[in-house]
DNA sequence: TAGATTGTTAATCGATTAACAATC
DNA sequence: TAGATTGTTAATCGATTAACAATC
């Protein structure tokens, strides 16, 4: 990356999908993209594109394109993708026995190492191979296993223990379902991902497109 | 709202938060809140909360603040919560399971409606209390309820063919979870809750905190 | 009335789009 | 070489922050 450039978040958020697209590109067999091209499929303006990339380097070449290959490669490497973090769900509710089973975390280079959960019924159990622990044992085997990121599926109630629990434990980062902020020192980096967010916009665009 | 004033998405997504947040206040018993306040709750500047109420008209009073209860009701009616939207769900995989059990949307004024599966095993049986029904009878039971919204929880590959058939039984909303792009006619709003994006930017962050 | 806080206008900041020189 | 396409700089657009008059 260039020296003293922040990239915005904007940008980041694109590169996760600039790489889901480049491999379905990669298995079409297509070996070399123009951002044109790439832009047409993603509905984002090459320019948008070519932006994004230049922020980190010089991946392309001029005259030619991308070379898809080296293109995932390195955006893969801009985000850590290779890295193989090690990662864990806290509480097997509905939603944490669906991220357990989602199936683009693996391809995506997160290993889950471990669950996490209260309930003595589903402690010792596995979900999609992967052992529950009693949330007691997090601090144990999070330094054990080297678990990196903490996913937050417990009740809107729990989720500040389990924070503190989870920064206690060293995690570097927490990916935050429960509907409410959480507090946690500045050098652990958090992400919130609300679902009545989505539905709730939905709701507002739908009332102008039906009201009008 | 004001006329010919374009409302930007940034406000949008704010405003579901700021109706959790009034709700907590509200069981508080908080009776009037200021945006000071409000914004700390929030981790967002008072001055934007006045900015994203305000371009919708005027629901403070001036020297006193907002009173919850009015705020509470004026921001449902903004995002048209009141409308007690019809949904339904389409695939009953894990994330489908999860998103029917979500307890946050009926809370919000979402009323799930039904189901709908391939799978002869599942057509028929009630998750969370509501009837899984053979994706066939989609356009049928989507116009005998008045569905507006279809969230899509089918596996990637088959995205593509639920949004037409969505689009043909007349939805109006798509909230999306295929980590893919759809397309559909430009009447039709799309949400897309893509969750591999949060994962990965959080892998950018950390390869950033631990790298320097 | 005096203090507090909104709503709004102006200033700043950041992100996207346009244009084009560099070069494959 | 000519055509194509990147990478980068400049222009535009949009969103946030600051400032303050209005007023409860």
């Amino acid at each position: 990356m260039r020296d003293n450039v922040v990239i915005s978040k904007a940008t980041i958020d694109r590169l996760p999908i600039y790489m889901r697209t480049l491999r379905l590109v990669q298995e079409e067999g297509i070996e070399i993209i123009s951002s044109e091209d790439l832009g047409r499929r993603l509905a984002i303006t090459p320019e948008q594109i070519r932006k994004d990339l230049a922020s980190f380097g010089q991946f392309g070449k001029k005259g030619v394109g991308y070379y898809v290959r080296e293109l995932i490669r390195n955006i893969g490497e801009i985000l850590g993708l290779n890295r193989g973090w090690n990662i864990s769900i806290i509480g097997v509710g509905h939603l944490g026995w669906a991220l357990a089973n989602y199936p683009n975390f693996m391809s995506l280079g997160f290993n889950l190492q471990a669950i996490f959960d209260i309930d003595p019924h589903k402690v010792g159990i596995k979900v999609n191979e992967v052992e529950v622990f009693h949330l007691e044992r997090l601090q144990e085997i999070v330094t054990e296993r080297n678990i990196a990121i903490g996913i937050i599926a417990v009740p809107e109630i729990q989720a500040q223990v389990v924070t503190d629990k989870l920064v206690e434990a060293g995690i570097g980062g927490i990916w935050n379902f429960a509907p409410r902020r959480i507090y946690a020192p500045a050098h652990i980096k958090i992400i919130n991902e609300d679902l009545s967010v989505g539905l709730t916009s939905l709701s507002y665009y739908l009332t102008r497109l039906i009201k009008e």
